[in-house]
DNA sequence: ACGATCCATGAAAACCTTTACATCGGTCGA
DNA sequence: TCGACCGATGTAAAGGTTTTCATGGATCGT
């Protein structure tokens, strides 16, 4: 009962008296037969409902019209924004999306490139930060299909990546505070390790030196981006009692740690403190004090990485290896000016 | 330069030293084959790097392994989380993921079903609910694949759904509020048209006439479980002067609105008022109160529906044609005792 | 010792396209 | 008028599997 047997390009073939080469062109290369032809052949084609068999055809052309995603968390909010824009691009270009979750599982992560190996899959969109394990390494021969980088930056490798401009999206909510007459700003999420972290702290200090303010190193604070990050930092600011006027967060989950935090000690935010944020998350509109931010382009980066990919496929050159979006700085009710003391 | 030609079956049978048909074998039912024939055929096919070729298999089979969902919305932070659910089991029992984003424009639903028509999906889940157009009504012939409906049923047809139990989640939740000592519990979120407000409602009521509360219908408010809806009520409750001492919320964006009209008041919550919502979406825990609230067990609800549609993508007979799974209430500190006045 | 049975394997068909190459009638130019 | 070319179509191969049916040798029971 599974499928009543559907329509080959047999039956229309024989219904429009032609062969099947001629349906076959009558649907991909419409100009190479004859205006009749191709009416009686469209004829066939509403009379008995065929579909091309999408099998059949990628097994012929060695392609799928698939792109795998693969991505470490699935559930992750910042996740489904930029799907929607890889999955509106690849389909308006009629490639299909597969997803793949791979929870940071070496193991899931080679799992999943059977789908390459096994052409269910012509290129490859990641969220994850580094190439699938399992492969280069590994078999050797298998060699990677055409990528691009979202989310992360794969490290020591030339994949390209698009994503935000970390540098000028930090300067540009740094010149924020500064120019509501914050000039004691701290930075919470200073990293050794993480790219994105340094980027922004990069962009911090550009616009502190813009307007002249000299950076205290006091008011650099570490942290890995986590809430808990930021609640710590905060806790610890107070003990050693060196304040600041506004807290630039080096992301929103961080933000969110430090309002927690502030709000413990029920200072009025943001009467007495400001806090920036950046990514925009879903939440962030939520928190009380609904939280000033910096909007990542998440739609847009995926579009424009799922442009690339398909450029790429289709045998362009790649264009570029780094695609920055800008961020947009959303003002909201975390940020204010700084009381007179 | 795509790819350097893939080994194929016929290349791991000339080194087997044996046939095309044994290698098949060898991999898909290897008791059929001698032991000696089995452990060359394994070692050709590690010197090879050979994978099966998932198109060709595709095509004679007839069944493409791949599962196709179809959302309205992608970016839905609903969604994610159910995702993470199908995927798993999904990919646990070799399946592939196919996302269809809809954006509820009947084109694009039709569009998607090239997937299934084409072969290249076998079964379909449903976050849409209702069929999907251009589909029974339209072309007639093309029969639908099996299908598994979550998020929403599908009104008027026989696609078994999974979800969460509303009754009995709103139930426990209403007794919860009850357990606190409130008695007079107003329900926002009244709808003719929606069956999942219905059902909520209907386990608020349930839960009263358990504890002998007889329902003021001043206290039922209407609200299509947007979080405008949520502060519309609450004004009108306001204006209307009849008061409850808790809300309960068709769902969580309802009750964020309830929260954001309660603030603007200036009531201290949950000392004044308490606030019930459903669903446990994201932001819940950051609101500030945080929001005491039913979880709706999304992981859980995602493998279940795909273990339901691959059963009978097996073969199996359809289990059930509604799988319910109990909501968990979340205690966080919207919920409070009553003042007495 | 011989027919029946069974097990391991192979040959070939089928799944449905796309496309290189061949064919055929007609038109154009000289 | 004839050869060259052109445009429309058809023939057949190729793409890589799975699976039915056939084959041949070994084993078993009597």
């Amino acid at each position: 009962m599974q499928h009543q047997k559907l329509a080959t390009i047999e039956d229309v073939a024989a219904i429009a008296g032609v062969s099947i080469a001629t349906v076959s062109r009558a649907i991909n290369e419409p100009t190479k037969v004859a205006d009749e032809t191709r009416r009686r052949v469209s004829e066939a084609i509403a009379r008995t409902g065929y579909t091309t068999n999408a099998m059949a055809r990628s097994l012929r052309m060695r392609r799928s019209k698939m792109i795998l995603i693969l991505a470490p968390d699935v559930g992750d909010p910042n996740f489904s924004n930029i799907l929607v824009g890889l999955e509106t691009e690849a389909s308006k270009r009629g490639y299909g999306v597969l997803i793949g979750n791979t929870q940071n599982d070496a193991a899931r992560e080679t799992d999943y490139l059977r789908f390459i190996s096994s052409n269910q899959a012509d290129g490859l969109i990641l969220f994850t930060g580094h190439l699938p394990y399992g492969f280069g390494s590994d078999g050797g021969e298998s060699r990677l299909p055409p990528m691009v980088a979202v989310n992360e930056p794969v490290s020591d490798s030339d994949v390209p990546f698009v994503g935000v401009d970390n540098f000028e999206g930090a300067r540009i909510a740094a010149e924020h505070l500064i120019s509501q007459g914050h000039r004691r700003i701290a930075f919470i999420g200073h990293s050794r390790s993480r790219a994105v972290n340094q980027l922004r702290e990069q962009g911090y200090r550009a616009a502190l030196q813009g307007a002249g303010i000299v950076v205290d190193p006091r008011l650099i604070l570490d942290g890995d981006g986590t809430t808990e990050s930021g609640r710590q930092a905060t806790e610890h600011m107070f003990v050693r009692d060196v304040l600041p006027t506004a807290f630039f967060c080096v992301n929103d989950a961080t933000a969110l740690g430090v309002i927690i935090s502030l709000n413990a000690r029920r200072y009025d935010l943001p009467r007495e403190f400001s806090v920036m944020g950046f990514d925009d998350i879903s939440f962030a509109s939520f928190v009380s004090p609904s939280l000033t931010t910096m909007k990542q382009p998440r739609l847009k980066i995926g579009e424009e990485a799922m442009d690339l990919l398909l450029a790429r496929l289709e045998g362009e050159p790649l264009r570029r290896k780094e695609v920055l979006l800008r961020a947009e700085l959303i003002v909201r009710n975390s940020v204010g000016r700084p009381r007179r003391d």
